[in-house]
DNA sequence: AGGCTCATGTAACCGGTTACATGATTAT
DNA sequence: ATAATCATGTAACCGGTTACATGAGCCT
C-alpha cells in the first residue's frame, strides 16, 4: 500500500498535521498520487497503532486543536524497507479510461475521433502550463529536505514533463491520420 | 465506469461469453485496463438487468454450458453515448506507485536509486519486446472489426510504444545523473 | 450576508483483487 | 499422474471516492 508509505515519506521530512498532509499531497505528488482527507486521518491512526508514527496534540485558541504527527524509528525503518523493496511492478498499475475510449472508437465518425484527441491535447497543454511553477517550488522546499530529495523530486517532474510532451506528439499524429481519412 | 462500457465495446464486435471476454481483455486492452472473471460475470448480469445486453444459453456435452452474450440496441446507444461523452478527465486517472517511490528516495544511497531505475528500465524493455506481436494481432482481428476499429487499436498500441520509449529515455537520464553524483 | 480557511473526522458506497468452489475433458 | 482448459460463479476483503458533520474566525 502506497498511501501509508507516502505519508511516512512526508513525515520523514518534518512533523506535520493531517490537514497539512492533505495539502502536501496536493501540491507535490498529486500528478501521480491522490489522497483525500477522509483517507489520511484514518491512515494516520493506523500508522500510530502500528508504531510507525506518533502525535502530540497542540491546543489552540479560536481554532480547532491539531495533532502534530512525527515518524518513529520503527516507521523510518519501514519506509526504507519499502523504498528498497522488491515488489516493484511499475508498469502493471498503468490504467487509462481514456485509452479504453480510444480503443473502442472505431465505429464513430472521424470527426468525433478528432474531437476526442483535440480535447485530450488541450488537457495536456493546460497541464504543461501548470507545470511551469514546479522548478521554483522544488527550490523553495529544497531547504527542509534531507539528502538528495530535490534531485528525486526533479526526476518525477521530468517524468511528468516527458509524459505530457509524448502525449501531445501522439495525439497530434493521431489527429493527422484521422484528417487523412476524413 | 469503464468496465461496463468496455464490455459493451467487445459485445459490439461479436457475441461472446464471459470466459472469452476475460481472454479478450487480456490479449488486447490489458496494457491500460484489467478485468478479472470475478468482475466480468457480475458485470454481465448488471448489463442484462439494465437491458444493455442479452444472453442465450448454449448447452454443451462433456463441458459446462455457456452463456453467449450479445449487445442490445439500448446497449449500443449507451456505448456510443459514452464514447462521445463529456467527462473525459484523461490525465486525472494517472497513478504510479513507482513514481511515489522515486519521489521519496531522496535519502537513500545513489546506488539504490540506480538499482531502482535499472529494474524499471528492464521492465520497460521486456514490455517493448512483448509488444512486437501486436501489429500482427491487429491484422488478424481486423477482419471481424467494423469501421475504423483497427486504426484506433493501432493508436493505443502506438501510445504504449511511445510511452515505453519515453520511460526508457527518462530512466537512462536519471541513472546518468545519479552516476555523476556517486 | 456569504463564503473561505482551519482542523478533525464518520458513513455509505463503489470498484477491484484474491481466494475459494465445482467438475468434466484434454494434453503432457 | 498432473496440470491445464473450459465455464460459471460467490465471498471476503481492501482501497478510494463522495457526502456529511461540526464550529470558530476571517475576508469580501
Amino acid at each position: 500500500m502506497s498511501l501509508a508509505h507516502s505519508i511516512l515519506g512526508f513525515l520523514n521530512y518534518e512533523k506535520i498535521t493531517g490537514y497539512d498532509l492533505a495539502k502536501a499531497f496536493q501540491s507535490s505528488v498529486q500528478f501521480f498520487w491522490h489522497a483525500q482527507k477522509s483517507q489520511i486521518y484514518p491512515a494516520l491512526n493506523a500508522l500510530e497503532e502500528k508504531g510507525f508514527a506518533a502525535h502530540e496534540t497542540i491546543v489552540q485558541k479560536g481554532r480547532p486543536n491539531k495533532k502534530l504527527y512525527c515518524i518513529t524509528e520503527k516507521g523510518r525503518e519501514e519506509l526504507f524497507r519499502w523504498l528498497s523493496g522488491g515488489g516493484v511492478q511499475a508498469l502493471d498499475d498503468f490504467k487509462s479510461a481514456f485509452l479504453v475510449r480510444v480503443f473502442f472508437s472505431g465505429n464513430t465518425e472521424p470527426e468525433q475521433g478528432i474531437r476526442l484527441f483535440a480535447r485530450f491535447l488541450e488537457d495536456c497543454e493546460k497541464a504543461l502550463v501548470r507545470m511551469e511553477s514546479i522548478p521554483a517550488d522544488i527550490e523553495r522546499y529544497a531547504a527542509i529536505a534531507p539528502g538528495d530529495a530535490p534531485l528525486y523530486w526533479q526526476f518525477t517532474a521530468e517524468f511528468g514533463y516527458s509524459y505530457l510532451k509524448m502525449c501531445i506528439a501522439w495525439a497530434e499524429s493521431c489527429i493527422a491520420k484521422l484528417e487523412e481519412i476524413r
